[in-house]
DNA sequence: GCCATAAATGAGTAATTACTCCGTAAATAT
DNA sequence: ATATTTACGGAGTAATTACTCATTTATGGC
């Protein structure tokens, strides 16, 4: 467990302004918070942990949030719009955009390359994103608003405009090659969290280009 | 969520038999257990709630339980032992044994829509497995070596055995075969629970179908 | 430097937590 | 039927919980 809580140290959520106006205090709770909550989750996390972490009184917490599970809102809320929204949407688009005249499997696997780094990177703060938005349903709602139809709406974009232009199937829903890819994208990604022994050795952007090379072998228009 | 813990009702769940031998009253515990663990997890939940759920008194619970957290183990271990990972893999081996002669993307989709109904049936137990599995070792475990690994070898089999009558690709690993198509499955199904307005007005077998024909478009032998 | 205002503290509170203990009821053996 | 063991109940316990409040400390304007 060398590898825990590296979201912290990240340089991207180590900014306050993510979290919109606040003050040091209150900064230093979140952090504390977000730490917390990454390692045990929020039902097991107590308010007077937040505060050693944080190196406050317990008062001080209930001064700047009234309940426990205003802060787990306080921290999660704006880091999904102000951050992970964000950060899944505009490497995609610079992406897009920027290698448009690429061939479709560099672009892709300039992608994935690129979402690899990235969601590894978060994976302890997605993993308890994703959990407590099982549990909370205003946090879910913002997990799909801002996250997930974001990343969605891009890809589409995407897709949709190499279809038109004649490099992908008409007669295939734009929506299935999207689930397409990111299923396959995704699988290999649980793969090598579960059974990084199997996956490690072997050659990552050689798995991601065939990632890529099964997904047009069945999308792909016929030349 | 008129649709909560159907698990509870679920017939095969509803037997004894796969917790071992047990009193009345162990089954009545645990069957509360369960039943509070997935409605708002294990460490939001109560003693005193499962003993009032189970009709017993706290007391009762710990004397056949030393721990809340043996209460978790001692339900959901036996579950994925006895239940989760062979529904997983029987089904499968019946299908890929009894279906040996028909076409592959007749198997598949036979496959696919039997693993929905049943992967539907379970959500809810098998998302506090995964849940809990993120915070207790213990949990993970079990659900790698008894669950994660029986499926995976199961469909292995199955694929290879297709290769080797030369209806799949020798040049390509039966492993990233499986990922391809189980991630683009597993999409389908995240995106129907997280979507339900957006997939439910499509035909579902159809849908399958596409996946599976994506997947062998892929992965199939020329002919 | 002094005062007014705001912020921070940490001891405190009522409620809840996981867990215990002993009297009683039920089951089993003789 | 009686004795012995086992299962159960429910009041109880110490610890912990989220949260409060009176007091102290820091801040900023003059």
């Amino acid at each position: 467990m060398a590898d825990k809580i590296p979201i912290l140290q990240h340089p991207w959520v180590g900014e306050k302004p993510f979290f919109g106006e606040l003050t040091d205090k209150q900064w230093k709770i979140l952090k504390a918070a977000l730490k917390v909550f990454t390692e045990k989750g929020y039902s097991a996390s107590t308010t007077s942990e937040i505060a050693r972490e944080a190196g406050v009184a317990e008062g001080t917490i209930f001064r700047h949030f009234n309940t426990k599970k205003e802060i787990l809102l306080a921290t999660l809320i704006p880091l999904m719009q102000n951050f992970i929204g964000p950060g899944v949407t505009n490497s995609l688009h610079n992406l897009l955009l920027e290698y448009d005249h690429l061939p479709m499997e560099d672009v892709l696997l300039l992608i994935l390359e690129d979402r690899q780094k990235h969601i590894s990177a978060l994976w302890p703060l997605l993993r308890v994103v994703i959990i407590e938005a099982n549990y909370h349903p205003e946090l879910k709602e913002v997990l799909l608003n801002n996250v997930v139809t974001l990343a969605q709406e891009s890809l589409l974009t995407f897709l949709k405009q190499r279809q038109s232009k004649g490099e992908l199937r008409e007669d295939l829903d734009v929506w299935v090659m999207m689930r397409s890819i990111v299923g396959a994208f995704g699988a290999y990604l649980v793969s090598q969290s579960l059974f990084p022994e199997r996956e490690q050795d072997h050659d990552n952007r050689q798995e991601l280009k065939v990632i890529v090379d099964l997904f047009l072998r069945g999308t792909q228009a016929r030349s």
